[in-house]
DNA sequence: ACTTAATAGTTGACGTATCAACCTTTATCT
DNA sequence: AGATAAAGGTTGATACGTCAACTATTAAGT
């Protein structure tokens, strides 16, 4: 494979298009950046302040351990952002008697209230971006999600 | 993932594996990590400067400007990436005396070896990654990595 | 029971990404 | 030509993500 690059070699990668990490990596970008507006817009929330209200949107009352279990988050990340919500007055947090350790993460109203706010037009963003395909275009999409998370968390099984 | 966990839903919001930023930012994670690694232990580039060689590879010699145009990464950190690739040796500048601008990089034999060194690797996973899956569901997922680009772009101009 | 391992969470260090300001040089407009 | 805008590139501030070290608490192993 690499002897047969040798000689004249422009274009002898993949090209552009079709570069896995490449691609995602530019979509990730610009999908992070349209919500961190949207965000800022409707409640300034950060995009991390946001994925924790829909968890606790989701399960109700939370641990950080458990949101790292389902999201696989940087725990670290997910305890300062915490922190800082906990100051803004978005959640709350209680400590569990039968484990110390423990420290559940809740919505305050005031929380709900941006949760709330901010609800609509992320989910409309969602909606217009999923909208441009059918609902099997939808399914393999997801499908082939999985699947390149899968065989990654295989290679990195094995090595 | 967890998914008999995931009963006790009592949100509005979409069940997480269908959040589409979610589930990319996700897995871009992983093969960020996976990149980042394997590019670490074959010649020690980062995922940028792996990116500025793919680029110089595909085109021969081209500029900041120009690879901000292909690819929309940061033109700030393409300067400060290519500025450390200069100091170890990996590409050459060249300024060009019709537009003084411009400054042109290309790879130096020593950045074409390291190329060369990580490019096996490097293909391999993507092909281990891309291998998963059908001619057909290939496609269909670059098509798929297009159209969210696409209204992610449409959605930028309506506003 | 007692030692060791595992889990929950916090913190610091560090690299990377993003954004805006800025300087130069070239294009455009009148 | 002269003024203004646009393009190429650099730099600084700042936010974000990742990793590892560390404390406290609970679970497991013998």
């Amino acid at each position: 494979m690499a002897t047969a690059r040798l000689q004249e070699r422009y274009g002898t990668a993949v090209p552009l298009r079709q570069m896995v990490s490449y691609r995602l990596s530019r979509l990730q970008a610009k999908l992070n950046a349209q919500a961190t507006k949207i965000l800022k817009e409707n409640g300034d929330l950060t995009l991390m302040q946001w994925r924790i209200l829909v968890m606790l949107d989701l399960y109700g009352e939370v641990t950080i351990a458990r949101i790292v279990r389902e999201t696989e988050f940087d725990k670290g990340l997910l305890s300062r952002t915490a922190k800082a919500m906990v100051q803004k007055g978005l959640i709350a947090t209680k400590s569990n008697d039968s484990d110390l350790r423990q420290n559940h993460l809740s919505m305050t109203p005031q929380g709900r209230g941006v949760f709330d706010r901010a609800f609509a037009p992320m989910r409309g963003r969602q909606d217009k971006l999923l909208n441009s395909m059918s609902d099997e275009q939808r399914e393999n999409l997801f499908e082939a999600f999985e699947m390149i998370e899968n065989s990654l968390d295989e290679m990195r099984e094995n090595e």
